[in-house]
DNA sequence: AGTGTTTAGTGATCCAGATCACGCACCGAT
DNA sequence: ATCGGTGCGTGATCTGGATCACTAAACACT
């Protein structure tokens, strides 16, 4: 992990890795000025809450260093995680240009940090700089297409087998390897997987007992390792 | 319902009921005319089908008449209708932004009219009209907005009864009387109406005697009559 | 009117996963 | 060491809805 001060969304872009075409990077120069003007930059403690579910949009928050768990809940007090955003990702977007409220709470799962665009400022900016409007609604819609996905999976996805080997799939995907297998460093409690795929904790328990007996995973530690994306495809099957 | 011939965007903008705040309405005489020079109007029977899931997308659909049932399906054929869309609606327009294809069928319910504006001319606009660009990205929100709530619905309402409720509630909302009862006339079967709510054709019969029975709401010919919006609010709790 | 086709209602069965209820491992604080 | 807290593993039970298998309407079309 880089040094997370002296950050300015400039940097953030030049360091960020892959987001070639992040929602703020290569932008004209007056635009890119503007956006240094009007952001400020903060540091978060793990457990921070950047916004809540429910309030009127403030603004957007762009993630630079850290890891951010999106979460909404009913009212009887179950909650479902739908997004585990990592940095680089834009968090408020739609509230702010919907003027709508947050749908869901953003909290810091580790120590981070993140620049804040308010509100007011971000949409005279949309209105000054059309390649940065036409930004907004490509990163807008590349949402949408998640949230889709999340759709598909809770509508479609039978069973929670289903859910966790899709969800693992999605772990892996980020960093597989030659020969099919991956690892990824496990930092959710059972709990929270839980939470994301739409079950119990106890059924993701047996879950991972019975995945592992399978031999479709095994944990090194606190490293989950993935045998074959291709024994999971064949789970998934949607 | 109007003639369905002869319309243009702006004749549309101009006929259609509430939509005062349309994606193409109020737009700069420029943009306006633009508009009218690159969308085509074509008029479709029931059962057509605008575009299919997985297909790259052409452009967007704007419905002028008719109403538009939008689905996905996994491999084993499994469906579920994620929204009805009606006059208004703008039909395709995260996949023509994103450039990804058609996340969902788009499928015609009644015999109905719809503007097609194709891809590269919509994006070129993007470029040259901010406002454009601007009430894209809210459009975008809001498609983003109903479905989050979609996933709320999936994801938090634990029993097919709340769902059920939730829908029926959705569909009273439009066109609440004062005293809390509403009329709704019911165009879709059963199994439609399993499609939504992700469960079975046969739930979803008992769900209507049930509801029947409990003085919930009642069926005159065709017409869904809701009793009081209260006391389905009580079931949903969410 | 008659015949095929789609839609609805309803009972009987079955089972995956929620729920309940534990015991245990781990870790940081006193 | 001891103690609380938090997260994990697992058995025993219970149940809501899926599934299967029909019949009965409603409708559509010569």
């Amino acid at each position: 992990m880089r040094a997370p001060y002296g950050l300015d969304i400039l940097d953030n872009c030049l360091t960020c890795p892959v987001r070639t075409q992040h929602l703020f990077c290569n932008l004209s120069p007056q635009a890119a000025q503007r956006l240094n003007e009007i952001k400020s930059t903060a540091v978060y403690p793990k457990g921070a809450v950047l916004f809540i579910e429910g309030q009127q949009p403030r603004g957007v928050f762009v993630l630079c260093v850290g890891k951010v768990k999106l979460s909404t809940s009913s009212r009887e007090g179950k909650t479902i995680i739908t997004k585990i955003s990592d940095s680089g990702d834009i968090l408020g977007l739609n509230a702010v240009v919907s003027n709508r409220p947050y749908e869901v709470t953003a909290e810091m799962m580790e120590p981070g940090q993140a620049n804040f665009i308010p509100r007011d400022s971000l949409l005279l900016m949309l209105k000054d700089f059309p390649d940065v409007a036409v930004r907004v609604a490509q990163q807008l819609s590349r949402n949408y297409f998640t949230a889709y996905e999340e759709i598909r999976t809770l509508g479609l996805a039978a069973s929670p087998s289903e859910k966790f080997a899709k969800l693992l799939l999605s772990w892996s995907s980020k960093s597989t390897l030659d020969d099919g297998s991956a690892q990824v460093k496990l930092t959710l409690t059972h709990e929270e997987v839980a939470e994301i795929i739409g079950t119990t904790r106890e059924t993701v328990s047996r879950l991972f007992s019975e995945f592992k007996k399978k031999q479709l995973m095994q944990m090194k530690g606190a490293t989950l390792v993935i045998r074959s994306r291709i024994a999971l495809e064949r789970i998934v099957q949607s």
